[in-house]
DNA sequence: CAGCAGATTGACT
DNA sequence: GTCAATCTGCTGC
């Protein structure tokens, strides 16, 4: 089942870390369909985080799309070479984000691997997730109830206890709001086999 | 306008 | 463990 609007606009960045995990990523992109389960997770609170690009109500081209209402795609681009891909949740102009970190492979293997060669059981890091689903920021403001990135419910249920939670990576200029356990990962072993 | 740091990765010592 | 790759935005001259 395809997650609906009210998934993204009814959800802040934290609850809604925790509630995709588990979810299905699906890409119908140049051609190919290829899909990943979401296994980690990081949420980007708005104005009052340090580590989010919106911190402070700051807008740039770059993060603008963060401010639309939930259910899009915000994409950028990395220390100049890696597209991350970050689901925009809760309401116009509250700039709520999580960022995907990494996936399970699938569906459309054949696509993936070609994407990237080394994408053989799992993707491990945001930057790799989005070369093996085709994704980049060509892509950033789609819709996620659209045509060519969607998530769905396939009925993995992902339990609290077998949640691990910590802070997120590469955040430490974020001072204090770098200790924050705002980052999701499934247990790895509950993890759904490769 | 130059310099630098950043929600990273992979190649190399 | 170290470092280059290389785009966006911020700081300071």
């Amino acid at each position: 089942m395809i997650l609906r609007r009210s998934f993204y606009l009814e959800q802040d960045a934290c609850e809604a870390a925790r509630s995709l995990l588990g979810k299905v990523i699906v890409t119908r992109i140049g051609g190919s369909v290829t899909a990943g389960l979401i296994t980690e997770t990081e949420a980007y609170m708005g104005i009052d985080d340090r580590a989010s690009h919106a911190y402070g109500g700051k807008r740039t081209n770059r993060n603008e799309v963060m401010y639309a209402r939930g259910g899009v795609a915000y994409v950028y681009i990395c220390y100049g070479i890696h597209h991350l891909f970050n689901v925009v949740v809760h309401d116009t102009e509250v700039p709520h984000a999580v960022l995907i970190r990494a996936i399970r492979p699938l569906e459309g293997m054949e696509a993936m691997l070609l994407r990237r060669p080394s994408a053989r059981d799992s993707t491990g890091g945001p930057g790799t997730l989005t070369q093996t689903l085709g994704i980049s920021v060509q892509h950033n403001g789609e819709e996620l109830t659209g045509k060519l990135i969607w998530i769905e419910d396939r009925g993995f249920v992902v339990r609290d206890r077998h949640i691990l939670t910590g802070p997120r990576i590469g955040v430490a200029y974020a001072k204090e709001d770098a200790l924050l356990p705002y980052r999701y990962r499934i247990a790895p072993s509950h993890l759904p086999l490769p």
